[in-house]
RNA sequence: GGAGAGAUGGCUGAGUGGUCGAAAGCGGCACACUGCUAAUGUGUUGUUCUAGUUUUUUGCUAGGACCCAGGGUUCGAAUCCCUGUCUCUCCGCCA
């Protein structure tokens, strides 16, 4: 959610920047409903002040009474009038409100969507191969890693279970980045993947896309697609102070995607799945530091891709490609071999105030000021997609797959994945 | 699943129809005092909306709203009634 009040100061810069992100939305319309709505507040406000006179005279002078009620009953009627038609301007206007996305911000390249994203630089060498390298499904078949045929079984299409030392790779990766993340600050949390309606509209995940989410209607609520939108509104109402900034999550959870828009597309394997892992992070951080912990969310993902020796490429996304609540945004993207192509393994968002202003999550600043957080988040692992790059990047000859070495220490004795006969 | 208790400002906690935006304490801030640390004294201390005002901000003035949320009763609600949410206790069930 933005500001009303920056709205109506730059109306323009908001008709661009809905444009430019290609969401469609009457702006005039919002800035004559914000008019309406202004206005039926103070007619109400000044009626409720006679209200509290009459109150205050019943209080004082008993020889008016029954006058003072008779007034105090009319004046009580035209207030509830004069509120119903306050309330639906209010529906109106707070219905456009919400649907107003996240302006980029200026460094932003204006564009359509993928085509139009700028690659960043890429990093690490794209290794030869001395024989043809195979992709992770046909790899992960021969060396049992991976089973979506019993998970279409039990689940349906888009389901995996991950065997043998896949699913060691997962408490590998886990133990990985929560050692290299502590050190920076980050708390570690897993949080509730079910959560309520508000939490999810506050993370800015219901506007549109509401047909991606998982929902239980019996109890009223959503299945995360990331555990961003439960680690956000923990703090939802609250006031931190300046010095406790910036707040750091490391969040790990199981993510539910229905996929909704991608049928055809992935549909074999594990890359695009309704249910997969992934350790997130997420920062409060004060308006001003927002860029720089935006930089440095980015240089962890890089840091951790690294370590790992995959090539990368980085992207920075252009307006048409960000999400409502996104002011800018990048991608990781790591070469796969056995597809000869790269795919996105971890995305990071700078979220200005937009979240922050829906969950009501503020500052105290040092001169006593409060001022909205901002948030942002970042991929460190979505598991699953790492799996697939080391399996891709590190086979062998043979068909076995070496563990990376950084790894090693947390797979016991394995240092290869060998067939598994 | 059954029974009961509760939700008040940054925190603890008083308040059962008008004198309450709310006592008291703690904390915070300012000032004073005292070699330092510290202690003490005095004062101050919520948020938000609308309008006006200031060149803008800080602010100021007037008014509205806010004592978990949403409804209701009443001239008037933190206080009474209804619904919901959450928390706690006891019983039952259970990974």
């Amino acid at each position: 959610m933005l500001d009303i009040k920056f709205i109506c100061e730059n109306p323009n810069l908001i008709k661009k920047a809905c444009e430019n992100k290609r969401v469609n939305i009457d702006i005039d319309k919002l800035l004559k409903l914000d008019k309406e709505r202004k206005n039926f507040i103070q007619k109400v406000d000044d009626l409720k002040k006679i209200k509290n006179e009459i109150a205050e005279k019943i209080k004082i002078d008993f020889s008016k009474k029954d006058e003072l009620i008779k007034e105090g009953k009319n004046i009580k009627e035209k207030i509830s009038k004069l509120e119903k038609e306050l309330e639906e301007t209010e529906k109106e206007f707070n219905k456009l409100m919400y649907l107003i996305p996240n302006p980029p911000l200026l460094d932003v390249k204006i564009g359509q969507g993928e085509k139009d994203n700028e690659i960043l630089k890429h990093v690490g060498e794209i290794p030869k191969f001395n024989f043809k390298p195979q992709n992770y499904i046909e790899l992960a078949e021969k060396l049992d890693l991976i089973d979506t045929k019993r998970a279409a079984k039990i689940s349906g299409s888009r389901f995996g279970y991950l065997k043998n030392e896949a699913a060691l790779l997962e408490f590998a990766l886990i133990q990985f980045v929560s050692q290299n993340l502590i050190k920076e600050n980050f708390i570690p949390i897993i949080p509730p993947v079910m959560i309520k309606r508000h939490s999810m509209e506050g993370m800015g995940y219901l506007t549109r896309g509401e047909e991606e989410i998982y929902y239980l209607p019996k109890d009223e609520l959503y299945l995360v697609g990331t555990s961003e939108q439960s680690i956000g509104p923990m703090h939802c109402d609250e006031i931190f102070k300046e010095e406790e900034l910036p707040k750091r999550y490391l969040g790990f959870s199981s993510c539910f995607r229905r996929e909704a828009g991608s049928y055809g597309k992935d549909t074999k394997g594990i890359l695009r799945v309704h249910q997969f892992d992934k350790l997130e992070m997420f920062s409060f951080c004060k308006p001003k530091d927002s860029e720089k912990e935006h930089d440095f969310f980015l240089s962890i993902e890089e840091k951790l891709v690294q370590l790992l020796k995959i090539p990368y490429r980085v992207i920075k996304m252009c307006t048409g490609d960000l999400g409502d609540s996104a002011a800018k945004k990048f991608d990781l993207e790591a070469w796969l071999p056995g597809q000869n192509e790269f795919r996105e393994i971890t995305s990071t968002s700078n979220c200005t105030d937009f979240q922050a202003r829906r969950l009501n999550i503020r500052y105290r600043n040092k001169n006593g000021k409060l001022n909205f957080v901002y948030t942002l988040n970042g991929t460190a692992f979505a598991i699953g997609r790492i799996i697939i790059a080391i399996l891709e990047n590190y086979q062998q000859a043979d068909g076995s797959i070496k563990i990376p070495k950084i790894l090693q220490p947390y797979m016991g004795e394995k240092k290869f994945i060998i067939h598994n006969s």
